[in-house]
DNA sequence: ATATTAAATATTGGATCCAATATCAAGGTT
DNA sequence: AACCTTGATATTGGATCCAATATTTAATAT
């Protein structure tokens, strides 16, 4: 059949219908996930050569990625992955729970059993999974289900927009602290207030359960930074 | 002295170091500020004429913006500027009001005298202005400048991006309708409350501003939808 | 006459090329 | 010996050129 063959290309020529979006999106996973590190260098042509293209799509998929706050411009020097310093991620940490919270709230009323299942299923999965980077992807995917019914809205896009930024610090903080064990357990407690359909009582969870997973991150920062004084 | 020529070439350098950083800059307020409406197709090589560029800056620039939301991008067909659809901009609002309560929140315990008295004198100026164009402008302004102690973060940042977003919309609103002297008493409210130091009463305020600005838009949008409808 | 197909045109996507600038190094001068 | 200046090198910013694709128009067939 000489349709397979074609739907194939058409499938993967619409999953990245032009390089641009291929290299931004890559570049995207690269620097959430960790490939490339905070503070690290760019080098276009060196990028352009790794995707077997030129450097154009690279340019035009870093300003984007510059528009994300992900990359950072220093003319004619080249680009950064950004930095985050550590009161920056506190703060995000801070924002994530106010838009989470009222994300919830708008989400509980129309909860179905069917999605609540599907969380649930994520959650199970959780349980078995012990590589780390994975772990931060399921996380997100387990909370995220929770305002399926917001999917399409502004909100939605700004909660998962805060995500991704956080995500490559969550990462670094899960491979230190033990916080996986724990946090299953406010999950479980979250989708059951979820399920009670009382929305204020779940925000107050999603708030707790933030608010535990900031205060982590906010010692394992503490940390860092006093063994970062130490070596001056 | 030589040093005057080299300053003045240093600062209309650094206002943009790059024509891209120039072109994205004017671009951006050139949509928000309504020269380029809604739903308008952009050509590429028409703004790098226009400009006195290369279409490249023109492209890169484009990509910033999509990033920003506030342009779109059909593969091969062309940019156009982001259209928004009327619950998208009732739910701007709310996600603005959500966002600028927690800021404001933040911000009071620390207003200084100083800054109050610069709101006001932005009051003062709004009382003057006529053209409504400008009030939008110094209406931002007013309210950015009570979370001026918060310059530097991302909720700062954050909150001047969902400004930006409405603010286009919010000028043809007011255009029509006679908002501007109802607001200004809730402007001055707003101001003492602060003054008096309490954020949850001063928080309070601003909600039940900015939910009777979303409620002047919400009219607005009804009305214009019933005319298109009625155009049908 | 209308619909479908094919070709022409216009516009974007991508590659290559050139210019501007920043960094680094070397040499000279104080 | 240290600092400043100047030049060499590498890398980005910008321009031009070519290819791919979408739209539109015209022509042909039903």
């Amino acid at each position: 059949m000489v349709k397979t063959l074609q739907t194939l290309i058409e499938t993967s020529r619409r999953q990245y219908r032009t390089m641009t979006e291929m290299v931004a999106a890559t570049l995207r996973e690269a620097i959430i996930g960790g490939a490339l590190g905070s503070g690290e260098m760019i080098r276009q042509d060196q990028l352009a050569a790794a995707f077997g293209v030129s450097r154009m799509p690279v340019r035009e998929a870093l300003r984007q990625l510059e528009a994300e706050g992900l990359v950072e411009f220093l003319p004619h020097r080249g680009a950064v992955v950004a930095e985050l310093k550590p009161d920056e991620i506190l703060e995000m940490c801070e924002i994530r729970s106010l838009l989470e919270c009222h994300a919830l709230k708008k989400a509980v009323p129309k909860l179905s059993e069917d999605v609540l299942r599907r969380a649930e299923c994520v959650l199970d999965e959780l349980d078995e999974e012990n590589d780390v980077a994975r772990w931060g992807e399921m996380n997100q995917r387990f909370h995220m289900t929770l305002y399926d019914n917001l999917r399409g809205t502004r909100l939605y896009d700004l909660v998962a927009a805060q995500y991704q930024h956080l995500d490559r610090y969550i990462r670094v903080t899960l491979t230190q602290l033990d916080y996986a064990g724990k946090s299953q357990a406010e999950h479980r407690m979250l989708v059951a207030a979820c399920r009670a359909g009382d929305p204020d009582r779940a925000a107050e969870v999603l708030r707790a359960h933030l608010a535990k997973s900031a205060g982590a991150i906010a010692e394992l920062l503490a940390g860092q930074q006093a063994l970062a004084g130490a070596q001056r």
